[in-house]
DNA sequence: ATTATTTCTTGAACCAGTTCAATTTATTTC
DNA sequence: GAAATAAATTGAACTGGTTCAAGAAATAAT
């Protein structure tokens, strides 16, 4: 996690030890939620192993949507819920076993005042994260499903490995059937 | 614009006026350029009246993929190209005559470190920003064209009001054709 | 190692939404 | 306020993708 701010700002030991400080390392078994519909999302995590999913489950038919795929390196949070505080629709489950790192809300918020150069990266990676879900939604509106899957296997070849197919079929707004499909085709 | 910061912040006088020193106020013509295709999106604009839409041209069909759409008191800018100073895919164009407020990328580095609690105000805006994308996503992949619509209109009645239906109907990913019929549809 | 569970595949029927084309209605612009 | 341009509508033909169902392959659990 350090490694990953210190690509943006530089941060002096005393730093690294107190954000060491207020982290807690999480460890979850394939299926263990991080946050549940209905709850509020108490902690910002940064995944250090393993693989997760955010997903909305469709009220009607009971399906999961895929709002966002995590493996190391990335955050996962409820961007909303978290700065609110207030009640998540969202679910967070681990796709394998995972490790990660947690800050709580008000361990944030203090971290942001003791350290305010941090807001300065949290705005770098928001600013990056921004940008990607409107490419996101460029992609979704242009391109045809085949499209859609050949630009995220170029885009994100690590994700692509990481996680199962239908997963990945929904985070691209596709069925798994027709992914198979896609697949298939030689080409 | 001092108005919406001061939502999330709060600004002495002084830091006003320097806000004011730096931005400049520009006029838009109907069909005005903010941002070009191939160009480095050199200003964040800030909307004081009008409207724009931001959109990428598809290189194939020559079709306006609408990214987002911009009235007063929203921000409008190629995030990736402003703060990496690269070129944009992107075109801003005002839909309507438009007065903006611009900062360039000088500027705005400047700022935030004239003003670093902006950069608390900028982070905060880029987590609504980011937390929107997502749920534009997640309506896109779950919902039907004509939920789509209805959540739309529900979410965002200013929009609707200032901005031609073709243009909505792209918004949301759908035809222009559609998005009439779905309309004639007496509910 | 076996069993249980999850994930992936394939085919057939179907349908939500697109495309194309032609017309009508609004809105600009001079 | 007429002419020009932009925006919205409607219908008919089509298609990219979904849904359903059932089986095969892969992976996880004990």
């Amino acid at each position: 996690m350090i490694n990953n701010i210190q690509r943006y700002i530089s941060l002096s030991e005393e730093e690294k030890n107190y954000l060491n400080s207020i982290c807690s390392i999480k460890h979850l078994h394939r299926g263990d939620h991080l946050l549940q519909e209905g709850a509020v999302c108490r902690y910002d995590a940064f995944v250090l192993e393993g693989s997760l999913k955010g997903y909305i489950i469709d009220p009607v038919s009971g399906r999961e949507e895929i709002l966002f795929l995590a493996i190391a390196d990335w955050w996962a949070c409820d961007l909303e819920s978290f700065h609110s505080q207030t009640a998540s629709s969202m679910n967070i489950t681990a796709i394998t076993p995972a490790t990660v790192a947690l800050i709580s809300h008000s361990a944030f918020n203090e971290l942001l005042e003791r350290i305010p150069k941090l807001e300065k990266y949290f705005r770098i990676i928001l600013q990056n994260h921004a940008a990607a879900l409107q490419t996101r939604i460029y992609l979704r509106n242009a391109q045809d499903a085949k499209s859609r899957y050949k630009t995220f296997l170029q885009k994100y070849p690590a994700l692509n490995a990481a996680i199962p197919q239908y997963l990945i079929a929904s985070y691209l707004g596709i069925s798994a059937e027709m992914l198979s499909k896609i697949r298939a085709q030689k080409d």
